[in-house]
RNA sequence: CGCGGGGUAGAGCAGCUCGGUAGCUCGUCGGGCUCAUAACCCGGAGGCCGCAGGUUCAAAUCCUGCCCCCGCAA
């Protein structure tokens, strides 16, 4: 196949940053073109809520691809445009609606998905965080899936899977390795059917688990536990929705913060949980086994500081 | 005009009600103590108090406008 071979037509439909990472493998295709981009709609957002475009938009719009924002397709209008591009690929990811049957019918090849885990495992909104907040092991890994996409959610057929390990990489971190990984994978899902090789497996659904959306209060740190569940729930909600506690420094000062993961300190057996600590090291905080090192807090209003930083402002209140 | 918090030495903060001397902790530099030190003691340097204008004998402080940062809400 020459460099004047036919060109597929692609429609792909995604929101967030980590939608724009698939778009870009799929901009340098060579088998293919970007017919068309849908994103969600512009939503007042940030201070002064202005109207804001999605992460794609922008990409999009730096592409030149032509930019479509329906609010859903039950109007048949929308249906009928998207048909009208007669695509080959419509290729989705986490564009944040769910498609009907006739809009998945569409396109000449099946409708694929690119979705951030080892499905079944954690179908829905949150894989990442969901897949780092309950797998804390030295070995524990995730990964994307490529897969056909049906009326269920998340429940298609896959045609490739790649793992990834989690370590300790924060949800930041992960999703943009697995998408660079699933922007691989994708290519190769979309070759192997130019060449007529393409095949998937059927999911396991009584293996399959859900991922609930991570909502601001799964970003208050549960003291209570571990601390490798702790370390866990904050690198899974860091950046978003933000690991955040209260600070109790003496009975009339404390503080709601945000945190950025630390690391482990010493043994703290018989220190209440929850409990903090100042020293030469900056800041403590005790889960059930060991201390919790936070290196970076942020204070209201203010931006994140050193808990040494911290400690040198705030805590003079404490002495007084 | 969506709501609220903030901008004062390199860092983090106090001072602002009630105008009048630039303060605290850390860092930094120099000296001292010490076998030694990130510990301790003494001393120093380092500030257009976010920007601009106004009121005043006098503004970090009061008034007006603007810029930038943070959170909420979506």
């Amino acid at each position: 196949m020459d460099a004047q071979a036919k060109k597929y037509r692609i429609v792909f439909m995604g929101t967030p940053p980590f939608a724009v990472r698939i778009l870009e493998h799929l901009a340098n295709w060579p088998h293919g073109e970007i017919v068309a981009v849908y994103t969600q709609p512009d939503r007042p957002a940030k201070r002064g809520k202005k109207l804001c475009p999605s992460a794609v938009k922008e990409a999009a719009i730096a592409h030149d691809f032509p930019v479509l924002q329906p609010f859903n397709f039950k109007d048949q209008a929308n249906v009928q445009q998207l048909a009208a591009l007669h695509p080959d690929f419509l290729v989705v990811a986490a564009y944040g609606q769910i498609l009907p049957a006739n809009v998945l019918a569409i396109p000449v090849f099946p409708p694929l998905n690119v979705h951030a885990s080892l499905l079944p495992k954690y179908r829905g909104a949150a894989p990442v965080q969901r897949a780092i907040m309950e797998n804390y092991g030295a070995d524990a890994q995730t990964g994307v899936s490529i897969m056909q996409m049906v009326e269920a959610l998340d429940a298609g057929p896959v045609f490739l899977q790649k793992a990834i390990a989690i370590g300790e990489k924060t949800s930041d971190e992960l999703f943009e390795e697995i998408a660079e990984l699933g922007g691989k994978a994708l290519l190769e899902v979309l070759l192997a059917f130019l060449e007529g090789k393409a095949q998937s497996l059927p999911q396991d659904d009584s293996q399959a688990s859900y991922a609930p959306k991570i909502d601001k209060s799964a970003g208050v740190v549960h003291w209570d536990a571990t601390f490798d569940q702790v370390h866990a729930q904050i690198r899974a909600v860091t950046s978003v929705p933000g690991a955040r506690t209260v600070l109790t420094i003496d009975q009339t000062h404390s503080y709601d913060v945000f945190l950025l993961p630390g690391r482990r300190g010493s043994l703290c057996s018989g220190t209440a949980c929850g409990s903090v600590r100042f020293d030469d090291e900056g800041l403590a905080i005790a889960c059930s086994d060991y201390w919790y090192r936070v290196d970076k807090v942020k204070p209201q209003g203010k931006a994140f500081m050193s808990s040494k930083s911290f400690a040198n402002g705030y805590l003079r209140k404490k002495s007084n």
